[in-house]
DNA sequence: TGATAAAATGATACTCAGTTTCAAATTGAA
DNA sequence: TTCAATTTGAAACTGAGTATCATTTTATCA
């Protein structure tokens, strides 16, 4: 699915996205933005990539269950074993959590419960430490 | 959003969940399965019931990124914090954890990491046994 | 056992995120 | 510069899910 040829386009949304990486961005806002910025992408082109984006891991792919479509946000998941993702139901902030007791877990379920966790599709929703405190 | 009469239709649409709980369902699904047995259930009302089983935490909805529309599967979620989700991402069984240690892995990402994880709301993918196997 | 109001049902029309198509534009190798 | 391979994007399409609303069902009370 990797690019053949080099192209403006994709490095444009992926930079966009790592710009923004603290927010979870939809395909439309991503086609706003380059409108009001007047760069001319079309739609086809920023779905199309951000698939690919997904399919190389580069970026996470999100669908909320009562929002209609999908949201997308960069989380270089090429190192996706070496680290647990967080992500905070209210900010939508992601953490990489590096816990060496949680990899110990992992090896428990494995062992004990015979599951193997999948590091990188596994994403561990909850609050983090600022909205908890609201 | 919980339902003031008694009616056929919803105790038919979860006991069908129920029946078939190791798998995935989609509407659609259930809306054939109905249809081949002569029973009269309308589109509206399957989904209408569907997102109120989800909003009372009696079933769950999985959205996966390749497909393109919602399955649902029995869970009983309310006591969603007594135990964890496994999902193996191959049969697409559930497996309910309950794990002492697992637990102490929860308090310790919160008193550690200070992060508050949503046990009702994570899904542990991964491989389960027999998958693992083959 | 009606009569009545409140709620459930489902056929139909609609919405809109995402995909497909395909002709035009762009790329890079020679 | 030439040319085949690839990328781009406007426009048409798809289909899961929702909204509408007239009809039907339910529970309550006289």
């Amino acid at each position: 699915m990797k690019s053949k040829y080099n192209t403006k386009q994709r490095e444009k949304i992926l930079n966009y996205l790592i710009e923004r990486q603290e927010s979870n961005i939809t395909a439309e806002e991503i086609i706003k933005y380059f409108n009001s910025i007047n760069e001319k992408i079309g739609k086809a082109t920023v779905y199309r990539y951000l698939n690919n984006l997904v399919d190389e891991n580069i970026i996470k792919k999100y669908i909320d269950e009562d929002k209609k479509c999908a949201s997308y946000q960069y989380i270089d998941g090429k190192h996706c074993d070496e680290h647990y993702h967080l992500k905070c139901e209210k900010c939508q902030k992601v953490i990489h959590l590096e816990c060496e007791e949680f990899k110990n877990i992992q090896e428990h379920i494995l062992q004990e419960h015979n599951f193997q966790i999948d590091g990188c599709r596994t994403v561990l929703y909850g609050l983090c430490d600022k909205c908890a405190r609201k």
